[in-house]
RNA sequence: GGUGGCGUAGCUCAGUUGGUUAGAGCGUGGGAUUCAUAACCCCAAGGUCGGUGGUUCAAUUCCACCCGCCACCA
């Protein structure tokens, strides 16, 4: 038994996520956290949304309401949705609460004890009428090179001209429309990343187990070399800017930088969920304090691997504190919209809240990790989704438990019947069964979930192989004990079969499993060499075929998800 | 613009440390079966492995360039 402390990368607080959000972190992180439970394992898997940064307060004041209103709201809304994809997470926090307020603030005084935070002055546009600085991106003006009257403050969406957003000709806010702008000194808190950079490679260097995605990012960033980065904005909803434990001089009005506190909530939410459960948070994330032994994964879009791998490391790095590093990260590509990006302004591609009212979680579930963007974006179609969902859940799976269920009820009275000995029929399929288990482990341990659900259902399919040669529903019209030993070991095909797909569609097998009366104590995951993988189904026990398990997705379905969601 | 990734059967993707007939699922066609959600099982057809050159006895696999798509950075 071993120790897994799992994160997924925090979704922003800015709206529902859509399903490639979901497919590329949560998801999957949630997959992996359930099978190393049924492992055995001792796991903590850590989930919050990012509340802070500037999108939080335009998006709050767009819908008219107060940042912390909205983000209170908005978390709501994110944890059902969670909840209805039945995310495992042992808790889902905040980076607004407390604890990750308390452990920013201590991050950054302890980085600039170790020399590693500075404080400079700069040059930024303030708007009067908007009380606040303003960020290059809420900067609008005319270009000085190509006269485009729209030029954003960093760059000109017009001829590409890099620009300063001092530079702008005519400049306005673009959160108020306001020109009455100036420029004015500021000062913020620069981490000096650079200093780190020997610290950081060295360490990359040693994490040969990442994948190459994740490798490749952090080299990149370390080959063009690491700049001095500004952690505080100015802003008011954030992480306030202290020093020895007060708030610090000339720094009242600002606050971190989001991407600064964002990874800190890590630790945070962990802190959030020890305070709430009596639980003792040291011992996953202090190697001093019992987190020697912990092994700490990491799941994220590989839009968010830099961050993982460079910034929040010089952080944690640079604190000189022993805390507990990333040991495996798990980093996804893209998943698009029939090979575009999901659109919410031009209402292209499905969200989770919307995923969920028209099929159920395990299906979404299912379909995103067969179909997991691991290698390269993958692309979602909804006819793909019901030709896989069909085929892979509805045929092969759901089917199977029906067939064996039904077949045992009609012809054993719903009783696990115990005549009749094995052949060589039932030998080759233990050998086969082992085989595909001990494949299905392996790719699970390494988080290689497409392979992992494509060696599911091949293991499903030995059940229905099994069941057209075995044909109990053949010999029991002349040899009821060779009838006998088909449903048995069909029973227990079905309970092994749910048993594995536990991870990645908690609510269907646990319906064929209490169907099967299958033991909680039993629910864990296999080994393969284990005969016992094939004796969850005990004899004399009596069982209740479940219900259908997978409705068909039929093709007026997809036409009017087409319709609705913009297909094509 | 720079950097990186990708481009393999109708579709979604594996794979090849360079070497006889390039794989899976879906879809399609045929057969078998009837316990089952017209499901399952078996068989088959389908690809000059993005293009052009180069290295090599041999390249889909290495190299160069080109085209297309994507991401990141500036």
């Amino acid at each position: 038994m071993a120790r897994f402390l799992i994160t997924s990368a925090l979704p922003y607080i800015n709206g529902v996520k859509h399903l490639g959000n979901l497919a590329g972190s949560m998801l999957p992180s949630d997959v992996h956290a359930r099978f190393r439970r049924m492992q055995g394992h001792e796991v903590l898997f850590i989930c919050a949304t990012d509340e802070h940064g500037t999108p939080a307060e335009l998006a709050a004041a767009e819908a008219g309401v107060d940042v912390r209103a909205y983000c209170d709201e908005q978390h709501d809304v994110q944890k059902r949705a969670g909840e209805g994809f039945r995310l495992s997470f042992d808790w889902f926090g905040r980076s607004s609460n407390p604890p990750n307020h308390r452990l920013t603030q201590h991050f950054c005084e302890v980085l600039e004890k170790n020399g590693l935070i500075e404080e400079r002055v700069s040059r930024q546009v303030y708007s009067i009428d908007d009380g606040r600085f303003l960020p290059d991106r809420y900067v609008e003006g005319t270009c000085p090179v190509c006269a485009f009257e729209r030029a954003r403050g960093d760059q000109c969406d017009n001829c590409g001209s890099l620009l300063d957003p001092v530079d702008l000709k005519n400049p306005r806010s673009k959160i108020s429309g306001s020109s009455n702008l100036e420029v004015r000194d500021t000062a913020h808190l620069f981490l000096k990343q650079g200093q780190m950079q020997d610290r950081i490679r060295a360490w990359v260097d040693a994490a040969t187990e990442w994948p190459s995605l994740a490798r490749s990012i952090a080299y990149k960033w370390l080959d063009e070399g690491l700049i001095d980065r500004a952690i505080t904005r100015d802003l008011s909803w954030g992480v306030r800017v202290t020093k020895d434990g007060a708030p610090r001089p000339g720094f009242e009005e600002k606050v971190f930088y989001v991407w600064f506190d964002a990874p800190v909530e890590y630790i945070g939410a962990t802190v959030e969920w020890a305070e709430a459960t009596g639980n003792d948070w040291r011992r996953w994330w202090r190697t001093d304090e019992g987190a020697g032994d912990v092994t700490y994964v990491q799941v994220m879009g590989k839009d968010n691997v830099a961050f993982h791998t460079v910034s929040f490391p010089v952080t944690i790095m640079g604190s000189g504190e022993p805390w507990k590093l990333v040991d495996r990260l798990k980093a996804f590509n893209w998943v698009t919209w029939y090979g575009g990006k999901f659109s919410t302004s031009e209402k292209r591609g499905i969200f989770m809240d919307q995923a969920l009212e028209i099929a159920p979680s395990d299906v979404w579930r299912w379909h995103l990790m067969a179909n997991a963007p691991e290698s390269s974006d993958a692309a979602f179609t909804l006819e793909q989704f019901q030709a896989g969902v069909n085929a892979d859940l509805a045929n092969v799976f759901g089917n199977f438990v029906n067939r064996i269920t039904r077949f045992c009820a009609a012809k054993f009275d719903a009783t696990a019947p115990g005549e009749g000995s094995e052949t060589e029929l039932e030998t080759k399929l233990r050998a086969d069964v082992a085989a595909k288990l001990a494949a299905i482990t392996q790719h699970h341990e390494d988080m290689e979930f497409r392979k992992a659900a494509a060696e599911t259902r091949a293991l499903w399919a030995l059940g229905n192989e099994y069941l057209q040669v075995a044909a109990p529903w053949t010999a029991i019209k002349t040899d009821p004990a060779r009838a006998a030993v088909g449903v048995r070991m069909g029973l227990n095909l079905a309970a092994l079969f749910a048993v594995v797909a536990l991870p990645f569609i908690p609510d269907a097998a646990t319906a064929v499993l209490d169907g099967l009366r299958v033991a909680p104590d039993k629910r864990v995951w296999p080994k393969a060499e284990s005969a016992a993988a094939l004796a969850l189904v005990d004899v004399g026990q009596t069982i209740a075929p479940p219900d259908v398990l997978f409705k068909k997705i039929e093709d007026a379905d997809v036409a009017a998800w087409s319709e609705r969601f913009g297909a094509g």
